[in-house]
DNA sequence: AATGAATGAGGTTTCATTCAT
DNA sequence: GATGAATGAAACCTCATTCAT
């Protein structure tokens, strides 16, 4: 029962971790995992080398937690606030909005992390089995329940949504610029295409 | 007619350089870029590891070698044979078919290759200048000549094609095997959602 | 009256790095600069590979900071004490005598540093602009302030007086013991023969 | 007794190594040893680098072989021609300028082989056994022989004389230009100022 | 708890030497 | 005899991690 407070020296050491791993995320995304040291996270975070160790127990699980920063708030299921009443377009661009605001927010996470996502399999499975899967799961799910006699699958439609969106973003992150200035019209014109040959149940 | 042999020392350098560099390649999008040591690459093509270097100034030099491997056949537009006579959702779909395919069958050397572009500044403006930014000027181009009064700009619609496909292979490369198996299907609906708003000059 | 103290972190820096000099000083001696290995000198120091790195940037670092060793002390001009009153041979001598002490206990230095200087273009010009060209510029100055009439210009004495110091050292680097046990005699000859056609300005 | 003709095969393998020689001593001498390949040796040669153990079973005794240069004609002990009836200072002169004009001549070699002697006690005691040491011996031999009830043993004399010799060498070895435009007079002053306090004995 | 100097395993790279052609 | 690609031992250097202060 002894639970009360969660532990004043446990909320500092929350807070001083959330502070290393924030150094961590700029200076990752800026150098690359491999080519960002403990020193330049330290230095970046204002603290010693040694400091660093005290809070994470290897460079591995400073960045499995800088990976977890995804975790937190992606989760979070988006507040399907009042999309009952609306038209399928409608509903396509406010989800895509969301996601996508959500990712371009954690762009530098992504930077920081996608490369050893993609090269690492511990992590891709990690980070699969936490957030992709969950996610994509989700999505089949809502649609699923949102389309009336779908001339898709709810799984294909899912990754050709979730997939369009995540495109923008590499190619941000590949440096196209152009990208970023027209995601406005690219997902304007996304949702509507999408909702062009499919049919929205009546609630 | 004697096409005068490009030297056969000189062949014997490339074949050997192409020996490595895909054994370069398999290394790398097993272990990624920085876990593969020259020592890997080098077993992997059954030679030594001072060898290497007889072919590559430096492990970074290998890697650009690797990236070139794919601007070698990226660059081959693909053969617009009779699209002319073809409505626009089929029009879409080859391309996308096309191009779809042969990211797919140079999967691992962009597992391999990806994270460092993301990662790597001077690689990615690299990668961006020689692969990308062509590709999709080229995709602009088609466009802009092919459809009339598009109610998307063609830098839009490029990038919404091209991040949907991008975005299809980073979800297969994250571990999403659903994506493969319906990638049909996908293509199919990503197709004909694009074409629905869209119309088609006569030529 | 305090001088500010030199930082005690900056001293402790300072006493390690002399003591990695030290350390390599008799290993390049030893062994010569290109054959002593950093292990070897580490060992020599009591310290572990890495640790040479914390004070020196590289093992060239490390010899220039053993070539400044020499620069350290060699600045420092010999007293000229009462010398006003003494005849030239006596004044020959004493100089002779002070500079070949100084060389000789600086011989381990001078063997390991002197075939880089040799050798290597770089550091030949550093040392000679840092340490020989000012130490003959002194001398040709003392020399044409002190001498009646010269038979010889100050440029030519004072190149037969360092060169003879010189090459006493490399016979003796060389391996001639000889020439260390009758250094007294040699330097005694030296000063009585170049005073002999030489007059001392009257002061 | 069948020595007859030195075998046609050996005369061209000693011009061939002669060859090798000659460019190892432009190639050590510019570089130093170390920092020299034995490809730039062979490049300089013109040959290929694997031809070069055809004729040096390894790098070291290629090193040996271009220190054997100085032998060659070293020992070869200068013509005292008609020195009989000549005074001491000429004496002097003529001797010190056949000395330094001839280590004058062989500067390339000594500063190729120069910083291995005295880093290398290999080396070093082959080449004082070799050469300095019986020149010595020649110098206390003919000293003795030509002194009148000399002020100085003629090891130190021989000492003053052959350090000076050296000592100017190695200034000049060591960037003073100086040192070689005022050679004349700086041999001039000292076989004047050596020959002061010593006489010759009449013969 | 914070520090940062010390550590040493391990990686990239060099290059003398070998040897099949 | 000449060649030069292949070799692999060994060196320099980096940097994640430890630990005494």
């Amino acid at each position: 029962m002894t639970e009360t407070k969660p532990n004043l020296s446990e909320q500092l050491t929350s807070i001083k971790q959330k502070h290393i791993i924030d150094a961590a995320i700029r200076v990752f995304s800026e150098k690359g995992f491999h080519r960002a040291k403990i020193k330049d996270v330290a230095k970046e975070a204002g603290i010693a080398d040694g400091t660093v160790y005290n809070y994470f127990a290897s460079k591995k699980e400073l960045l499995l937690a800088v990976l977890n920063e995804l975790n937190e708030t992606e989760a979070r299921p988006a507040q399907f606030e009042n999309l009952n009443s609306t038209d399928l377009e409608t509903l396509f661009l406010k989800q895509m909005q969301h996601r996508f605001n959500f990712m371009f927010a954690k762009k530098e996470v992504l930077q920081a992390v996608l490369p050893e996502i993609i090269s690492d399999s511990e992590i891709r499975e990690l980070y699969f089995d936490a957030i992709i899967s969950p996610t994509l799961k989700m999505g089949e799910q809502a649609f699923s329940e949102v389309l009336t006699e779908p001339s898709v699958s709810s799984e294909a439609l899912t990754r050709a949504l979730a997939g369009s969106l995540f495109g923008l973003l590499l190619l941000n992150l590949l440096g196209d610029d152009e990208t970023e200035k027209h995601v406005a019209e690219i997902l304007g014109f996304l949702a509507k295409s999408f909702a062009s040959n499919l049919e929205r149940k009546i609630a």
